[in-house]
DNA sequence: CGGCGTAACGTAACACTGTTTCAATACACT
DNA sequence: AGTGTATTGAAACAGTGTTACGTTACGCCG
């Protein structure tokens, strides 16, 4: 009983896209609450009423690159060199993230604060993404090419370098710098050195 | 002429040490120009007389950042094996600094915006904390142990790798999870496994 | 030695933020 | 038809970074 929700599952939606279109155009500075709601043709309100916060809108938002992710990911096709279909996840997927929506992989990637309220919504898509991108991974352990390296340290490591790249290359010309028009080579290289290091047979144990 | 300095060397001093006091018990969402100019025992003019902006003293802090790698990489005692220096590089000092002082960590790294109007000063001891970095890599070369990989491909790939495990581990629970407990050897691991790819004789060459 | 010019100062205002409060609203149910 | 109640929009609140401005305090010049 009581009055129908009028901010229902469209409003949310309405709100996500607005949301997006500022933080792409205008970047994160320039999204507020009041904006997002002008924006989406409705009032602040909505926004408390189905995101709980600016916080709730944020999460959404992540999810959405994570999103990318997974779909992106889903949507390369598989050649028979796993090494080059893992490091087309990072070239063509990852970087691009980075690249084309700066903005979202910020907010997805470089909140270092827990978020210990992540929702279970954004839990599942990094979950989904994360498992996309393991799967690569594991396509290279079956070719015999993680050498000692476990699925999870070479996940780990790999993750790792694609973030520190993507990083680099968004902070333009400051240390370290790409080497300027070359930046794809850069990634391709310094994964497949990385890759290099996962099949080498010895496994470097000094403490 | 006119009336003589108040906020001098001295107050900067004080307003960028009550700055990371305030960051550093009660995080960077509660770093406020009143709360930092209260903290001080000034006024928040100060901050606008030395600094010009809260940006500006970010970027101080941001600077006191790149100073503690200088001075903690300088600090290092080299031993005979410059693979296990570097990584020490990695272990004892970037990781100390994003887990002893997460948010001149996030200060300094996670601003993904380029910051064009980054100040000489911070500009200068960024590039003081890079080049001691790329002087333990330099030993590497020396030592024969970068294989085909040029100085500046093997600096960007290990910038990239620590910049990426320090996020990891600051995100906490949330994937890909750094073995619990066992952090320190997940960092050890993974950038043993880049240098064992530097120092591979091929040159993954496939463009 | 006293008054003036001037640069720096503290305060208060401004425009904005995220969030909360609360009366008005609009429907389901009796 | 009337009542109950959950949702809504608008306004208030406490906070932010920044700027405008009258006040202050000194060096200099008459």
């Amino acid at each position: 009983m009581g009055r129908p929700r009028q901010h229902n599952e469209g409003t949310r939606d309405s709100l996500r896209a607005a949301a997006e279109r500022i933080v792409a155009s205008e970047g994160t500075a320039a999204l507020s609450v009041r904006a997002v709601a002008d924006e989406a043709k409705t009032t602040t309100r909505a926004v408390y009423s189905i995101f709980g916060s600016k916080d709730g809108l944020i999460d959404a938002l992540a999810q959405t690159a994570f999103e990318f992710l997974y779909s992106e990911i889903d949507a390369l096709r598989e050649t028979t060199d796993p090494a080059a279909d893992l490091i087309d996840v990072a070239v063509k997927v990852f970087r691009r993230l980075a690249l084309e929506h700066p903005a979202l992989y910020r907010i997805a990637f470089q909140r270092v604060a827990p978020a210990l309220h992540a929702g279970p919504d954004l839990t599942a898509a990094r979950q989904r993404a994360f498992t996309q991108l393991q799967a690569k991974i594991r396509r290279l352990e079956a070719a015999g090419l993680l050498g000692r390296t476990s699925l999870r340290d070479a996940t780990i490591a790999f993750e790792a370098m694609m973030e520190g790249l993507a990083n680099a290359e968004l902070r333009g010309r400051t240390l370290p710098i790409l080497p300027e028009g070359k930046e794809k080579q850069a990634w391709r290289g310094a994964l497949a050195k990385l890759l290099r290091g996962f099949r080498a047979d010895e496994d470097a144990r000094r403490q």
